[in-house]
RNA sequence: GGGCCGGUAGCUCAGUUGGUUAGAGCACACCCUUGAUAAGGGUGGGGUCGAUAGUUCGAGUCUAUCUCGGCCCA
């Protein structure tokens, strides 16, 4: 029998994707039809979806979290356009910082040059350049990814216009007077006169004067305590004239004992850590003593000490204060404080309300904010400090210890915290927190858990610290008169600055030319102009004012942010509190958090573990759908998990899915008509028709779910279960008997190939999102004529409601039901050699009462797939479904293969005519 | 060290307010098919739900502790 009797699927869709090799002529072809631009074009007017884009940093090659990050959003910036908005996507990068600026001086170090004989202004430069050079590199490997967004358009925060606009919201902080000038510790070389950061630091052996002293309680409502002085350790004695409080743990216990030595402290009582008590002893060489009352922890709250060197005029209060960093590892188990000498100090302080103040100057000596001490050194006070607490009977013994200890990489000198002035956006004076807060509370959260995430970090966050004195940044645009200290606060200053950062970018800032910004209103000789740069969260927090505000693509507030859960610190946190600050309401309207990459086991990505993947390595091996499926498939709620093994199984999906893809065109002979869905005549189709019209209809219902909370995972799963489960192993299955075997233009086959022609529709749109390469591949292919068109201009389908049918549902269940059980019947016969293929059985179905009555209705040998089937009645009344099967007798079928003892229908000379 | 989140089959994921024998797809094994063919179909095996203790008539689900992992902070 010739094959060209029955109609075999026919396509030039390749089996085999070939994706690495493919992909990169599909994103060709959306350059060329300018695809980002024909969908804002097609899309006017309709209503805005705005995924605003967290700028990544212009510096090094994408990793897995990147890819990941700009896949996902590609995936819903492509849902919500097909599903009827105007879904605008800007790309955007960061560009300021401190990791360009390292990069530079590391070209330097290579090169032999000095970074203090270049001007700022030509360093700037080379910062910019390097980060130009980034974003071309991105830009590439983002699109290679199949992201389609404005790659011509793109934002960054260097530009001109970004840069003035910074200037613009800084000055808002500043009109308003919530921007202030303080105090905060940082890591201070006295020998170079300046902040190191914490790459510039090593940390090498020091003998440091180590002290332990006491505190007297002056206020406690415990009894035992009256009379009690707390014990402190300390390496660095020069601190004690800063210090403010005193801070303890409240799950650490704590002993009193009364001294009996001979000595300052004969008879008087000592507070600390019962696990430390041995070795304060000892070290403290007390033998004689008694043990008092033991104590917790939280008796300590609102107790205030008084200051070792009280008598010398140190007469403020020094409250004790609850803090998890203290430990019983070293120490008495009680730490003293002092603000601007130390980053745990500062936050503790801060946090009660303890500002940090000037106490050291840059050469390392006291300033006239510590009492007796201005003038003298940090390095000589020691000696000082330790003789006055002698004094006043207030050293219970000192010594020296041997420990690692902070020094500068260059000068080798030890370094020290030191509060240096800060400019700070306060949290209080103008009700940020409050504001920040009531916006949480208006955001919508994907997962929920953010929402708790970002409120409880905003709650307890100490005021935001702004400025670094680094030179890769927006200056912070202040000057201060030098005949008061105070800011100059000028709407007309302000706007001058950003105007001529408008123009010519801020690097100008740095040339020395403080008249050009001042204006004519003022004096240049009569103020100071800060050289401090703005941290680069406010840049990147900033970005709502210099991209949604000001573009008329865009609008304010976006749609969402989308980013990865460490950006509840960074800058979902940032935009929030710039844009409350500013305007009172967050920049947002939903916030979707991801989580992180980690492999197979769920062990981050590390070099040193070997277990790194990278976006690039998948590319060439996979191609980018089997990346994107692997993020569509993967729950972002919690760390999203990778390895060849999952990636594996990921390509192997993508096969089944492309088979499917394969038979549909194959069965349409690769032609897709446009179908007015509400125009079919859905009663005149067979009942299998109806029932997988039905079935999209659901899916569709699910999909709409599932896309409406961000659930991808769900709406991937559903997807791929609807194609392996109900096309492949069922409506495929039976439906091929009668695309092969029946006549060419029979209203059923074509009833069937209306269906495969709605289904192949269906499933192009709602897999073009994931699947955006493949998807294209085939929509080019079935849409040969027209060459300017592509799937992602399309819209989701709307089903009829007519479609669903719960009712036939429920039969087809049980007719399912009967399918299986036939499976299972003629597997038996399969397993004893009796047949092979299905089409060699005939099976004889015994139904009770009511399964009858439903299942005379339908031709089991279609649905079973056999060469004939028949229904029993057993009468019986609970429900009861047995198969019988024998092997068929008679002659082969050459076209349906069915066999049959008075030969087949199907094989007569005028149908043989009709099919061909 | 602290805060938050998580651990269900080899893998990716479901699992309602606690309620039958914990589900799906993939992978795996075996069989069939050779007209979706580097495809397709069928059948089947596989889980002490991270561990322990508790609450309960009943726990994957609630509570406590521990453990492993992740993010943030220190």
């Amino acid at each position: 029998m010739s094959k060209s009797s029955v109609n075999l699927p026919k396509t030039s869709f390749s089996m085999r994707a070939n994706l690495p090799l493919k992909e990169p002529d599909l994103i060709d072809y959306w350059n060329k039809i300018s695809l980002y631009k024909k969908l804002r074009d097609n899309s006017k007017g309709n209503e805005k979806f705005v995924l605003h884009d967290g700028p990544p940093y212009a510096n090094g090659n994408i990793h897995m979290g990147t890819a990941l990050n700009k896949i996902l959003k590609d995936i819903v910036t492509k849902f919500h356009q097909m599903n009827g908005k105007d879904s605008v996507y800007v790309p955007g990068w960061d560009c300021h910082g401190l990791p360009i600026e390292w990069k530079i001086e590391e070209q330097y170090k290579k090169n032999k040059k000095n970074k203090n004989d270049v001007p700022i202004v030509e360093f700037r430069k080379e910062c910019r350049d390097f980060a130009n050079k980034w974003i071309d590199v991105h830009k590439k490997q983002f699109q290679r990814l199949g992201v389609i967004g404005d790659w011509k358009d793109y934002y960054s925060t260097m530009s001109f216009k970004a840069e003035a606009q910074i200037v613009r919201e800084l000055a808002k902080f500043l009109k308003e007077g919530s921007l202030y000038k303080g105090y905060k510790p940082v890591l201070w070389s006295t020998v170079e006169k300046t902040a190191l950061a914490d790459a510039e630091v090593e940390y090498m052996d020091h003998i440091s004067d180590t002290i332990y002293t006491s505190f007297p309680i002056n206020k406690t409502s415990n009894k035992s305590l009256e009379g009690c002085e707390i014990i402190i350790w300390t390496t660095t004695p020069w601190t004690i004239p800063a210090n403010k409080a005193l801070a303890y743990n409240k799950k650490i216990s704590y002993q009193i004992i009364k001294i009996e030595d001979q000595g300052d402290f004969k008879n008087r009582k000592i507070v600390i850590a019962s696990d430390l008590l041995e070795q304060v002893l000892k070290e403290c060489e007390i033998k004689k003593f008694e043990k008092l009352q033991k104590i917790s922890g939280k008796e300590f709250e609102n107790v205030v000490c008084i200051h070792p060197l009280e008598k010398e005029g140190y007469t403020y209060d020094i409250p004790m204060l609850e803090a998890s960093f203290v430990t019983t590892e070293q120490g008495s188990g009680i730490v003293h404080c002092a603000p601007s000498h130390g980053p745990d100090d500062f936050n503790l302080c801060i946090n009660n309300g303890i500002q940090a103040v000037e106490t050291v100057d840059d050469d390392g000596k006291y300033t006239n904010n510590i009492l007796n001490y201005e003038g003298i050194h940090v390095f000589k006070a020691n000696p000082i400090v330790i003789e006055s607490l002698k004094k006043n009977k207030r050293l219970l013994s000192n010594g020296k210890l041997n420990h690692t200890y902070p020094h500068s990489w260059r000068s080798k000198a030890p370094l020290i915290h030191r509060a240096t002035p800060q400019w700070f956006i306060s949290m209080e004076s103008h009700g940020l927190r409050k504001k920040a807060l009531i916006a949480i509370d208006k955001t919508e959260f994907y997962p929920n858990k953010g929402k708790d995430r970002l409120k409880s970090m905003i709650e307890t966050r100490p005021d935001w610290c702004v400025s670094r004195q680094r030179v890769w940044g927006v200056p912070l645009p202040i000057f201060i008169s030098k005949k008061d200290k105070k800011v100059l606060v000028d709407k007309e200053v302000f706007e001058n600055i950003a105007k001529i950062f408008e123009k010519e970018g801020s690097d100008c800032w740095f040339e020395n030319n403080k008249q050009k910004f001042l204006g004519k209103k003022y004096n240049e000789n009569d103020f100071y102009q800060t050289t401090d740069i703005v941290e680069v969260w406010f840049d990147s927090g900033s970005t709502h004012s210099f991209v949604l505000e000001q573009r008329d693509d865009l609008k304010w507030p976006a749609s969402l942010y989308l980013e990865g859960s460490d950006q509840h610190r960074g800058w979902f946190h940032s935009s929030l509190l710039e844009s409350c600050g500013t305007r009172g309401e967050a920049p947002f309207e939903a916030i979707l958090s991801h989580g992180f990459v980690v492999d197979g086991k769920g062990l981050k990505m590390s070099k040193s573990l070997g277990n790194v993947i990278s976006p690039e390595e998948i590319l060439k091996k996979y191609g980018a759908d089997i990346l994107r499926i692997w993020v569509a498939a993967s729950n972002y709620a919690e760390d999203l998990r990778i390895d060849h093994k999952i990636l594996e199984q990921h390509a192997d999906a993508y096969r089944k899915l492309r088979n499917t893809f394969r038979y549909l065109l194959g069965n349409l002979n690769d032609e897709l008509k446009e179908i007015d869905l509400e125009k079919i005549k859905f009663d005149t189709l067979p009942e299998l028709e109806q029932l997988m019209l039905h079935k999209l209809y659901n899916l569709n219902e699910s999909f709409m779910k599932h896309f409406n909370s961000y659930n991808i995972h769900l709406i991937y799963k559903d997807l791929l279960n609807f194609c392996t489960v109900d096309l492949s192993s069922f409506y495929f299955d039976i439906r091929k008997d009668t695309l092969y075997c029946d006549e060419k233009n029979s209203k059923k086959r074509k009833d069937c190939q209306l269906l495969l022609n709605i289904i192949l529709d269906s499933l192009l749109k709602w897999f073009a999102p994931i699947l955006s390469f493949t998807t294209e591949e085939i929509f080019k292919l079935v849409n040969k004529d027209d060459s300017e068109k592509s799937i992602h201009l399309k819209k989701f389908n709307k089903f009829p409601k007519i479609w669903n049918n719960p009712d036939l549902e429920q039969n087809w269940k049980k007719i399912v039901d009967i399918r299986n059980e036939a499976n299972s019947s003629i597997e038996a016969m399969r397993a004893e050699k009796i047949i092979g293929s299905s089409l060699e059985a005939n099976i004889e179905i015994e139904l009770d009462e009511e399964t009858y009555n439903l299942g005379k209705n339908y031709d089991f040998s279609e649905i079973c797939i056999t060469s004939s089937a028949k229904i029993v009645n057993t009468k019986k009344k609970e429900i009861s479904i047995k198969v019988n099967t024998v092997k068929a007798e008679g002659q082969k079928c050459p076209v349906c293969w069915k066999i049959n003892k008075n030969g087949c229908e199907r094989n007569s000379c005028s149908n043989k005519n009709k099919s061909v």
